[in-house]
DNA sequence: GAGTGTGTTGCGTTTCATGCAATAAACAAT
DNA sequence: ATTGTTTATTGCATGAAACGCAACACACTC
């Protein structure tokens, strides 16, 4: 049996002989030496057990076996050359399915956006949006983008941080027509608050008065709390109460004055440390296209300050 | 451009990760390292510039770009081998075109016969008989075979020794009926002798007692000498004079009686020294399958002593 | 007869592939 | 929660193989 052993790379060597006619032009166009270029075909003869060229004075020729078989696979090793260059040119277009996953309040507010413009700008790719606000292994589940809140544990990912997690205290112009804004962190004491619930418990919240402080615990209090960020978005609108929510989860209602920020001269957090949101994928350098594409797409739309903390701007 | 640089090799390794799942499996399916095969994936991802495999814990995946890819190129490799296979099995049928080149008288002779009971075996090879007097190089020339007599002066062609050159003196019965026998080689001098002539002039015979004496040259005389042995032979049938041919060229005629042997306690030649007739070839073991069979039945179908020295058994 | 171009092959050097072993990751068993 | 197991990765020392130089052979050209 031969197939085995049989060295395929030794095909274009052969053919590069054929079309040239000598060794000696074949090692020249191959960069290689005229005694390598001898071996290597003697080699691949005495595999087969034929010969497939006639050594002449000056000049080789195809023998009937030679010829019959570099006709057969000739065409052979070109279509594999093309399916590789149609699949894996530098140039390529990206194509196919890129498999996004995000938790859900985040997906839902933020990738419709972004990924209507990078599919305006790669129309051959289609979307896979898998929500969910547990942590999912991108390798495991086979998603190529993962975005997810807080430093990742899994090394192995690479972890492109996008932005701060920037949250901001904000009710509805209707609550405050009949509440007092507060004027400090400690007034919210005497404010409904609605807060998140999640399998972290119930949101606690956080303030400190610049940069460098520690974050102070402040626990507040309110009618109503959920583990749907939605509708404790929708309650906030209604003027059920406050929310302390990220701003990429209330950007549009802020830009459109549906919802007031709050004492902004504080900074606010649920968790006692500052925390990025980071976007994960498996390979650096070995990417897919539509996976280098799309996240060089998120990159430059996000931005720095993020888009999502562009509302101010948008109201004028 | 990556078609020239990719490691067409490694397109069986893949193939055997892929239907075993892991690169454990390939590596023990293939008789290598695990970190061999490891390795050898990896390189070939870094050419391409993707991921063709998922490395999960305890196997492999492939990518969507790995699936598309070698799925393509998984059908082009088998052809390959099976073209391989096809024309270089170490079983393989014969077939194709034989050329072979022999002297005219030799080949006119002996060859029909030979070549017809080769082809009743071989029914895919077709043959190319070419005949000359003139040694004709047969790399220069493309013969596949070739007949000569004497030792060849090319060191490159394999020379196989087939017979000893016999000569035998003859005359028709009719030429005998009115002239007496010669009864020793100096008879031959009253007689009659027909003479080919050459490319190296005017035929000289000799004859020797024993194998062990030198042989001594007979200038012989006769009416008749020419370049055409067949026509030489053609007169002595006719009963014009004695010849002094090579058993393979009288070998039926013998066998009839229509020629009968003279001076048979003496050996005799047209040259000081014996010599033998070969059969020539480039390749001792990388012959083509047709070349290697029409070698090997030759060899068998003449025998020791030759099938053209069985003529006196025949008449029995 | 001398010169030239091509192919072959011995041989010393260089390159590369190899497998071992250590390590990492994640799943299974306890 | 800890330990064991399986698979994959990679550093490194070693050995195999490929390399190109150079000498040689052959046959054609001048």
């Amino acid at each position: 049996m031969k197939r085995n052993t049989l060295d395929l790379n030794a095909l274009r060597l052969l053919q590069t002989v054929v079309d040239t006619g000598s060794f000696t032009a074949a090692a020249q166009r191959s960069q290689r030496s005229v005694s390598a270029v001898s071996r290597e075909v003697g080699a691949f003869e005495r595999a087969l057990g034929q010969r497939l060229f006639y050594r002449h004075t000056r000049a080789v020729s195809l023998t009937e076996a030679g010829r019959l078989y570099l006709d057969a696979v000739r065409p052979l090793v070109e279509q594999i050359d093309s399916a590789t260059e149609t699949l894996f040119s530098d140039d390529a277009e990206p194509a196919g399915v890129l498999s996004v996953n995000a938790p859900v309040a985040f997906g839902q507010r933020q990738l419709p956006a972004l990924l209507g413009s990078f599919q305006a700008h790669y129309r051959d790719v289609r979307v896979d949006l898998r929500l969910s606000d547990r942590f999912e292994d991108p390798v495991r589940l086979a998603h190529d983008v993962t975005f997810r809140v807080g430093q990742p544990a899994n090394s192995t990912l690479i972890a492109r941080p996008l932005a701060p997690m920037r949250y901001i205290v904000a009710g509805a112009p209707g609550y405050l027509a009949e509440h007092p804004a507060p004027q400090a962190p400690r007034d919210l004491l005497k404010h409904a608050c609605l807060r998140y619930q999640g399998d972290y418990g119930r949101q606690q919240w956080y303030w400190r008065a610049h940069a460098e402080s520690a974050y102070t615990p402040l626990t507040v209090d309110g009618p109503l709390y959920s583990d749907d960020a939605v509708s404790l978005r929708e309650a906030a609108l209604a003027g059920s109460g406050l929310v302390l929510f990220p701003s990429w989860l209330i950007d549009r209602e802020l830009a459109a004055g549906t919802l007031v920020p709050l004492l902004e001269d504080w900074q606010w957090e649920v968790t006692p440390q500052q925390r990025l949101i980071y976007m994960l994928y498996a390979e650096r350098e070995l990417a897919p296209p539509k996976t280098r594409a799309f996240v060089n797409h998120v990159l430059e739309q996000i931005g720095d300050p993020p888009l999502w903390d562009r509302w101010r701007s948008a109201t004028r």
